[in-house]
DNA sequence: CATAAAAATTGATGATCGTCAACCCGTCGT
DNA sequence: ACGACGGGTTGACGATCATCAATTTTTATG
């Protein structure tokens, strides 16, 4: 039903973030083949890239702009698992296991996506083991921040959860200021900011609220300035370290 | 220090666990490769694995037993990440990555579990594309179930994860009684098992306490019995189904 | 067996967080 | 213009949970 608007003139020899991810190991023949089998398409902020419950078709890789992973919990609530970048692979999970996605996907915002179908990734995967490596070493890294997550989110408080995601999203989106402090445009909403660090929409706003009271950010809007960034690196520091 | 007890007697060719794992699609050169290779070990009960810090020599493969892997969150404190099963791989992260150990293990009971170097991890990777395909299909099901832990951890209440890791391990070390009723042994200590579900030992313990009043499940020790499992299962479902 | 050490329980208390509800504010559509 | 709607904020309240402390039970060790 979509119009899709194959962009032919991307192609992967010239994709700046290939050079960077798993992609950068195939030959000029198998890249050749890539840029032949890709489809590349740009999506509009919070235009769905996949849905829960559809065939895995193929991967896709971020070329601009991003991606938000998301999940539905046992009580139907949308959760915000992750974010990806360019340079980052997304859905591949559905390929490898021959699975239906249990995952959607949506551009976080106006984004330059390439899909890769199945039967390309497996060919690939099969003329070039350094491919399969390189896979693996991404697919662990994703494993590694999994686990990560789940140790912080064991211990720490809703607040401190919430200063990590807000300095790790600053570091994607964030511009320093000639004062040196830090300003973004969150690229999410309060609800997705809520769910990403496991609380209510109505917590995270009080959270917000105090932050603010304590001088630690201002929020406007979906603009955020941080003024000294390091009061909020000491937030998230371990009482030992004082 | 340690003395290495190698158990020769254990080839690959007859090792069950093998044949439902990564190492089944090996060819019988291969494996020849993968017995001389391996080291096979008995662990006693808590007897470490691999220690944090340390540098990633090769993978562990367990035969029987288990294994438990633990973090160290930021304030010092142990939490039990995930346990693993024979036939299950363990440290494939630091050997991949070529990293320290981020995570230590340790033996669950009395185990038998096989090391493999890195050196022939990568040899057999390189000689048969197919077993990094199949490496690549385990690390992704472990992103997935971490993915779906996260999502849990979002939402649930203490108890209702507790059940949840109750019924994982009822499982797994159960057995069930003449009368339907399901036993086992707990694997792991109250702090072990609260860390898993991220909250205190006193609140474990008050959570027990409360299953205990509520017929749900009785406990003695580290002996756990569930006389209707299915009462328990209800406790874990959205009350949407109801 | 005796003693020390670790694990587990229990109580009291305060902080955090979820829930329900009301309300404000911008967008959208008819 | 109007109302509906979704996102965001705020208040009140109760439930859950962490913390500190004291006590009991279990396990480990000589």
């Amino acid at each position: 039903m979509e119009r899709r608007k194959i962009m032919p003139g991307v192609n992967c020899f010239e994709c700046l973030p290939r050079e960077h991810n798993e992609w950068s190991v195939l030959s000029d023949e198998e890249l050749n083949l890539l840029t032949q089998a890709k489809k590349c398409r740009k999506y509009h902020a919070g235009e769905s890239i996949f849905a829960i419950g559809e065939p895995s078709h193929g991967v896709y890789c971020i070329v601009s702009g991003g991606a938000a992973v998301r999940k539905i919990d046992a009580a139907g609530n949308s959760i915000l698992l992750h974010l990806v970048y360019p340079g980052g692979t997304l859905g591949y999970r559905g390929v490898l296991l021959d699975e239906e996605r249990r995952s959607s996907a949506e551009a976080l915002g106006p984004s330059k996506i390439c899909f890769i179908d199945r039967y390309t990734v497996q060919t690939l995967l099969e003329r070039n083991p350094t491919l399969g490596q390189q896979f693996l070493r991404r697919v662990v890294t994703d494993v590694d921040d999994a686990h990560d997550k789940l140790v912080r989110n064991a211990t720490l408080s809703n607040r401190t959860k919430f200063v990590h995601l807000l300095l790790a999203l600053m570091n994607r989106h964030g511009r320093t200021a000639t004062d040196g402090s830090r300003v973004m445009e969150l690229p999410l909403s309060r609800r997705d900011l809520a769910s990403m660090i496991g609380a209510r929409h109505e917590t995270l706003s009080r959270i917000i609220g105090r932050l603010e009271e304590d001088g630690l950010a201002r929020f406007s809007g979906r603009t955020v300035c941080v003024s000294h960034p390091t009061s909020l690196l000491h937030e998230i520091r371990p009482s030992l370290l004082d």
